[in-house]
DNA sequence: AATACATATTCGTCAAGGCGTATAAGAAAA
DNA sequence: TTTTCTTATACGCCTTGACGAATATGTATT
Protein backbone atom coordinates (compact mmCIF):
# COMPACT_ATOMS: atom_id res chain seq x y z
CA UNK A 1 0.00 0.00 0.00
CA UNK A 2 1.13 3.36 -0.53
CA UNK A 3 1.83 5.45 1.99
CA UNK A 4 -0.80 8.52 1.78
CA UNK A 5 1.33 11.85 0.50
CA UNK A 6 0.60 15.11 2.75
CA UNK A 7 -1.41 17.62 0.83
CA UNK A 8 1.42 20.43 0.60
CA UNK A 9 -1.18 22.29 -1.70
CA UNK A 10 -3.77 22.48 0.27
CA UNK A 11 -1.32 22.87 3.95
CA UNK A 12 -0.20 26.29 1.76
CA UNK A 13 -3.80 27.08 1.01
CA UNK A 14 -4.79 27.46 4.48
CA UNK A 15 -2.13 29.18 5.36
CA UNK A 16 -3.26 31.86 2.56
CA UNK A 17 -5.59 33.69 4.84
CA UNK A 18 -5.21 36.60 6.86
CA UNK A 19 -7.99 35.79 9.50
CA UNK A 20 -6.52 32.16 9.60
CA UNK A 21 -2.58 33.09 9.68
CA UNK A 22 -4.13 35.34 12.94
CA UNK A 23 -6.33 32.21 14.34
CA UNK A 24 -2.92 30.37 13.85
CA UNK A 25 -0.66 33.04 15.69
CA UNK A 26 -3.49 32.87 18.84
CA UNK A 27 -3.13 29.37 18.85
CA UNK A 28 0.89 28.91 19.01
CA UNK A 29 1.52 28.90 22.61
CA UNK A 30 -1.77 27.54 23.65
CA UNK A 31 -4.78 25.52 23.33
CA UNK A 32 -7.65 28.07 22.93
CA UNK A 33 -11.12 28.56 23.13
CA UNK A 34 -13.23 29.90 20.34
CA UNK A 35 -15.13 32.42 22.21
CA UNK A 36 -11.73 33.88 23.03
CA UNK A 37 -11.00 33.37 19.44
CA UNK A 38 -13.83 35.33 18.19
CA UNK A 39 -13.52 38.13 21.20
CA UNK A 40 -9.82 38.80 20.39
CA UNK A 41 -10.08 38.87 16.25
CA UNK A 42 -13.27 41.26 16.70
CA UNK A 43 -14.62 39.02 14.16
CA UNK A 44 -17.95 36.88 13.81
CA UNK A 45 -18.40 33.69 15.23
CA UNK A 46 -19.95 31.95 11.99
CA UNK A 47 -16.47 33.23 9.82
CA UNK A 48 -14.31 32.34 12.98
CA UNK A 49 -15.91 28.43 13.18
CA UNK A 50 -15.93 28.15 9.56
CA UNK A 51 -11.64 29.28 9.36
CA UNK A 52 -11.27 27.06 11.99
CA UNK A 53 -12.63 23.99 9.97
CA UNK A 54 -10.84 24.28 7.33
CA UNK A 55 -7.86 24.71 9.34
CA UNK A 56 -9.19 21.45 10.65
CA UNK A 57 -9.61 20.11 7.17
CA UNK A 58 -6.24 20.86 6.41
CA UNK A 59 -4.80 19.02 9.63
CA UNK A 60 -3.33 21.86 10.67
CA UNK A 61 -5.26 22.01 14.02
CA UNK A 62 -7.00 19.77 16.63
CA UNK A 63 -9.97 20.53 18.27
CA UNK A 64 -11.27 18.96 21.79
CA UNK A 65 -14.51 19.49 23.57
CA UNK A 66 -15.47 20.61 27.08
CA UNK A 67 -19.00 20.92 27.95
CA UNK A 68 -20.42 23.71 25.51
CA UNK A 69 -16.49 24.61 25.13
CA UNK A 70 -14.56 23.85 21.73
CA UNK A 71 -10.75 24.04 22.78
CA UNK A 72 -8.54 24.61 19.71
CA UNK A 73 -4.75 23.73 18.73
CA UNK A 74 -2.21 23.24 16.46
CA UNK A 75 -1.78 19.86 15.60
CA UNK A 76 1.70 19.61 13.88
CA UNK A 77 1.40 17.72 10.64
CA UNK A 78 2.67 13.56 10.20
CA UNK A 79 4.94 15.18 7.63
CA UNK A 80 8.20 16.32 8.70
CA UNK A 81 8.75 18.79 5.83
CA UNK A 82 5.52 20.84 6.77
CA UNK A 83 6.16 20.51 10.45
CA UNK A 84 9.35 22.50 9.67
CA UNK A 85 7.23 24.78 7.73
CA UNK A 86 4.83 25.43 9.95
CA UNK A 87 6.75 25.76 12.82
CA UNK A 88 8.84 28.42 11.13
CA UNK A 89 6.05 30.16 9.71
CA UNK A 90 4.79 30.41 13.34
CA UNK A 91 8.07 32.30 14.09
CA UNK A 92 7.77 34.40 11.46
CA UNK A 93 4.47 35.53 12.56
CA UNK A 94 5.24 36.10 16.21
CA UNK A 95 7.47 38.95 14.78
CA UNK A 96 5.02 40.85 13.10
CA UNK A 97 3.59 43.41 14.75
CA UNK A 98 -0.13 43.08 14.41
CA UNK A 99 0.38 39.28 15.33
CA UNK A 100 2.38 40.56 18.45
CA UNK A 101 -0.87 43.22 19.47
CA UNK A 102 -3.38 40.40 18.83
CA UNK A 103 -1.20 38.06 21.43
CA UNK A 104 -0.67 41.30 23.65
CA UNK A 105 -4.75 41.56 23.79
CA UNK A 106 -5.28 37.61 24.12
CA UNK A 107 -3.03 38.03 27.26
CA UNK A 108 -4.91 40.72 28.59
CA UNK A 109 -8.13 38.76 28.49
CA UNK A 110 -6.33 35.69 29.88
CA UNK A 111 -5.44 37.54 32.85
CA UNK A 112 -9.11 39.74 33.46
CA UNK A 113 -11.45 37.93 31.54
CA UNK A 114 -14.27 39.73 33.53
CA UNK A 115 -13.24 42.37 31.77
CA UNK A 116 -14.41 41.28 28.48
CA UNK A 117 -18.18 40.67 28.89
CA UNK A 118 -18.44 37.86 26.00
CA UNK A 119 -15.60 35.82 28.14
CA UNK A 120 -17.57 35.81 31.36
CA UNK A 121 -17.47 32.04 32.79
CA UNK A 122 -15.39 30.53 29.23
CA UNK A 123 -12.86 28.61 29.85
CA UNK A 124 -8.94 30.59 30.13
CA UNK A 125 -6.83 29.35 27.71
CA UNK A 126 -3.87 27.20 28.97
CA UNK A 127 -0.23 27.51 27.41
CA UNK A 128 1.32 24.76 26.47
CA UNK A 129 4.45 25.87 28.54
CA UNK A 130 3.25 27.49 31.81
CA UNK A 131 6.09 29.93 31.88
CA UNK A 132 4.20 32.01 28.90
CA UNK A 133 0.84 32.45 31.45
CA UNK A 134 -0.83 36.08 31.70
CA UNK A 135 2.73 37.35 30.90
CA UNK A 136 2.65 41.24 32.63
CA UNK A 137 0.11 39.85 35.42
CA UNK A 138 0.96 41.54 38.96
CA UNK B 1 6.92 56.83 6.28
CA UNK B 2 5.56 53.25 7.53
CA UNK B 3 7.46 50.18 6.15
CA UNK B 4 6.38 48.11 3.77
CA UNK B 5 4.99 45.39 4.86
CA UNK B 6 5.08 42.03 3.22
CA UNK B 7 2.16 39.91 2.32
CA UNK B 8 2.33 36.83 3.66
CA UNK B 9 -1.30 36.04 2.74
CA UNK B 10 -0.26 36.94 -0.79
CA UNK B 11 3.08 34.73 -0.50
CA UNK B 12 1.38 31.39 1.12
CA UNK B 13 -1.34 31.81 -1.91
CA UNK B 14 1.06 31.75 -4.68
CA UNK B 15 2.58 28.27 -2.77
CA UNK B 16 -0.76 26.70 -2.84
CA UNK B 17 -0.86 25.36 -6.14
CA UNK B 18 0.94 22.11 -7.18
CA UNK B 19 2.04 23.29 -11.00
CA UNK B 20 3.53 26.64 -9.04
CA UNK B 21 5.29 24.54 -5.96
CA UNK B 22 6.64 21.87 -9.11
CA UNK B 23 8.27 25.23 -11.04
CA UNK B 24 9.69 26.67 -7.83
CA UNK B 25 11.28 23.08 -7.48
CA UNK B 26 13.03 23.30 -10.78
CA UNK B 27 14.13 26.69 -10.37
CA UNK B 28 15.44 25.16 -6.70
CA UNK B 29 19.06 25.15 -8.03
CA UNK B 30 19.37 27.07 -11.33
CA UNK B 31 17.59 29.73 -13.32
CA UNK B 32 16.03 28.37 -16.12
CA UNK B 33 14.07 28.61 -19.21
CA UNK B 34 10.30 28.92 -19.65
CA UNK B 35 10.68 26.56 -22.44
CA UNK B 36 12.27 23.93 -20.44
CA UNK B 37 9.31 24.51 -17.46
CA UNK B 38 6.88 23.63 -20.83
CA UNK B 39 8.90 20.93 -21.37
CA UNK B 40 9.66 19.25 -18.01
CA UNK B 41 6.38 19.38 -16.73
CA UNK B 42 4.62 18.47 -19.56
CA UNK B 43 1.88 21.19 -19.44
CA UNK B 44 0.64 24.18 -21.94
CA UNK B 45 2.85 27.24 -22.42
CA UNK B 46 0.26 29.41 -21.43
CA UNK B 47 -0.58 27.86 -18.40
CA UNK B 48 2.94 27.54 -17.64
CA UNK B 49 3.57 31.76 -18.35
CA UNK B 50 0.30 32.43 -16.31
CA UNK B 51 2.08 30.74 -13.15
CA UNK B 52 5.10 32.01 -13.47
CA UNK B 53 3.55 35.78 -14.07
CA UNK B 54 1.54 35.01 -10.61
CA UNK B 55 4.92 33.89 -8.71
CA UNK B 56 6.12 37.21 -10.58
CA UNK B 57 3.47 39.13 -8.93
CA UNK B 58 3.93 37.20 -5.43
CA UNK B 59 7.74 38.75 -5.19
CA UNK B 60 8.88 35.13 -5.25
CA UNK B 61 10.80 34.66 -8.85
CA UNK B 62 12.59 37.27 -10.71
CA UNK B 63 13.08 36.64 -14.58
CA UNK B 64 15.51 37.95 -17.29
CA UNK B 65 15.08 38.41 -20.93
CA UNK B 66 17.59 36.66 -23.62
CA UNK B 67 16.46 37.08 -26.99
CA UNK B 68 13.82 35.21 -27.27
CA UNK B 69 14.25 33.10 -24.46
CA UNK B 70 13.10 34.04 -20.73
CA UNK B 71 15.22 32.65 -17.83
CA UNK B 72 13.38 32.84 -14.51
CA UNK B 73 14.61 32.56 -11.29
CA UNK B 74 13.87 32.03 -7.26
CA UNK B 75 13.83 35.38 -5.73
CA UNK B 76 14.43 35.33 -2.16
CA UNK B 77 12.04 37.89 -0.16
CA UNK B 78 13.17 40.76 1.38
CA UNK B 79 11.15 39.66 4.53
CA UNK B 80 13.41 37.52 6.40
CA UNK B 81 10.67 35.17 7.89
CA UNK B 82 9.57 34.81 4.67
CA UNK B 83 12.62 34.13 3.04
CA UNK B 84 12.95 31.05 5.80
CA UNK B 85 9.56 29.38 5.20
CA UNK B 86 10.57 29.55 1.87
CA UNK B 87 13.86 27.90 2.04
CA UNK B 88 11.83 25.54 3.81
CA UNK B 89 9.74 24.84 1.36
CA UNK B 90 12.07 24.35 -1.42
CA UNK B 91 14.07 22.05 1.19
CA UNK B 92 10.51 19.98 1.59
CA UNK B 93 10.17 19.63 -2.05
CA UNK B 94 13.13 18.13 -2.97
CA UNK B 95 12.46 15.49 -0.14
CA UNK B 96 9.52 14.35 -2.01
CA UNK B 97 9.14 11.50 -4.63
CA UNK B 98 7.37 13.56 -7.26
CA UNK B 99 9.51 16.34 -7.08
CA UNK B 100 12.46 14.40 -7.64
CA UNK B 101 11.61 12.75 -10.45
CA UNK B 102 10.76 16.31 -12.10
CA UNK B 103 14.56 17.40 -10.92
CA UNK B 104 15.88 14.00 -12.73
CA UNK B 105 13.84 15.09 -15.85
CA UNK B 106 15.53 18.33 -16.07
CA UNK B 107 18.99 17.01 -15.50
CA UNK B 108 18.53 14.24 -17.96
CA UNK B 109 16.84 17.30 -20.52
CA UNK B 110 20.14 19.74 -19.68
CA UNK B 111 22.44 16.63 -20.52
CA UNK B 112 21.33 15.56 -23.70
CA UNK B 113 18.52 18.79 -24.96
CA UNK B 114 18.55 17.40 -28.40
CA UNK B 115 16.58 14.28 -27.41
CA UNK B 116 13.75 16.84 -26.83
CA UNK B 117 12.88 18.20 -30.19
CA UNK B 118 11.29 21.16 -28.70
CA UNK B 119 14.69 21.93 -27.00
CA UNK B 120 16.87 22.30 -29.99
CA UNK B 121 18.61 25.60 -29.37
CA UNK B 122 17.21 26.70 -26.63
CA UNK B 123 19.53 27.72 -23.80
CA UNK B 124 20.73 25.39 -21.22
CA UNK B 125 19.20 25.87 -17.63
CA UNK B 126 22.37 27.37 -15.50
CA UNK B 127 22.67 26.09 -12.17
CA UNK B 128 23.44 28.38 -9.46
CA UNK B 129 26.28 25.96 -7.61
CA UNK B 130 28.27 24.44 -11.04
CA UNK B 131 28.58 21.45 -8.95
CA UNK B 132 25.03 20.79 -9.88
CA UNK B 133 25.06 20.43 -13.50
CA UNK B 134 24.51 17.33 -15.35
CA UNK B 135 24.07 15.10 -12.83
CA UNK B 136 24.78 11.81 -14.09
CA UNK B 137 26.80 13.01 -17.12
CA UNK B 138 29.44 10.20 -18.35
C1' DA C 1 -39.27 19.19 28.42
C1' DA C 2 -38.08 23.81 27.81
C1' DT C 3 -34.57 27.15 27.80
C1' DA C 4 -30.07 29.19 27.31
C1' DC C 5 -25.60 29.16 25.63
C1' DA C 6 -21.50 27.91 22.52
C1' DT C 7 -20.43 26.38 18.25
C1' DA C 8 -21.29 24.51 13.56
C1' DT C 9 -23.50 24.51 9.23
C1' DT C 10 -26.38 26.13 5.38
C1' DC C 11 -27.74 29.40 1.87
C1' DG C 12 -27.18 32.95 -1.42
C1' DT C 13 -23.97 36.12 -3.37
C1' DC C 14 -19.72 37.59 -5.01
C1' DA C 15 -14.69 37.78 -6.24
C1' DA C 16 -10.45 35.24 -7.14
C1' DG C 17 -8.28 32.19 -9.81
C1' DG C 18 -7.48 27.80 -12.81
C1' DC C 19 -7.81 26.08 -17.51
C1' DG C 20 -8.19 25.72 -22.69
C1' DT C 21 -8.26 28.36 -26.72
C1' DA C 22 -7.09 32.05 -29.35
C1' DT C 23 -4.35 35.90 -30.04
C1' DA C 24 -0.95 39.60 -28.94
C1' DA C 25 3.76 41.14 -28.08
C1' DG C 26 8.74 40.94 -28.43
C1' DA C 27 12.90 39.42 -30.65
C1' DA C 28 15.68 37.29 -34.19
C1' DA C 29 16.10 35.47 -38.87
C1' DA C 30 15.14 35.47 -43.69
C1' DT D 1 9.49 43.91 -44.01
C1' DT D 2 7.77 39.51 -43.66
C1' DT D 3 8.27 35.32 -41.29
C1' DT D 4 9.32 32.50 -37.44
C1' DC D 5 9.99 31.53 -32.84
C1' DT D 6 9.25 32.25 -27.76
C1' DT D 7 6.56 34.03 -24.32
C1' DA D 8 2.64 36.77 -22.51
C1' DT D 9 -2.05 38.12 -22.27
C1' DA D 10 -7.22 38.16 -23.22
C1' DC D 11 -11.51 35.72 -23.26
C1' DG D 12 -15.06 32.63 -21.66
C1' DC D 13 -16.21 28.97 -18.62
C1' DC D 14 -16.11 26.84 -14.36
C1' DT D 15 -14.74 25.80 -9.38
C1' DT D 16 -13.29 27.28 -4.93
C1' DG D 17 -13.84 29.82 -1.18
C1' DA D 18 -15.00 34.19 1.66
C1' DC D 19 -18.72 36.64 3.69
C1' DG D 20 -23.22 37.96 6.20
C1' DA D 21 -27.42 36.25 7.67
C1' DA D 22 -30.14 32.75 9.21
C1' DT D 23 -30.53 28.37 11.23
C1' DA D 24 -29.13 23.85 13.06
C1' DT D 25 -26.55 21.08 16.49
C1' DG D 26 -24.78 19.89 20.87
C1' DT D 27 -24.53 20.60 25.83
C1' DA D 28 -25.86 22.14 30.30
C1' DT D 29 -29.34 24.23 33.24
C1' DT D 30 -33.88 24.92 35.04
Amino acid sequence: MAKREFNAERFFQALGDNTRLRLLNLMGEREICVCYLVEILGQSQPKISRHLAYLRRAGIVAARREGKWMHYRIAMPPDVGAAQVLRQTLAWMSEDRKMQADRARLSKACCSPKKFAALEGAPVPMPFDPACACEGRP
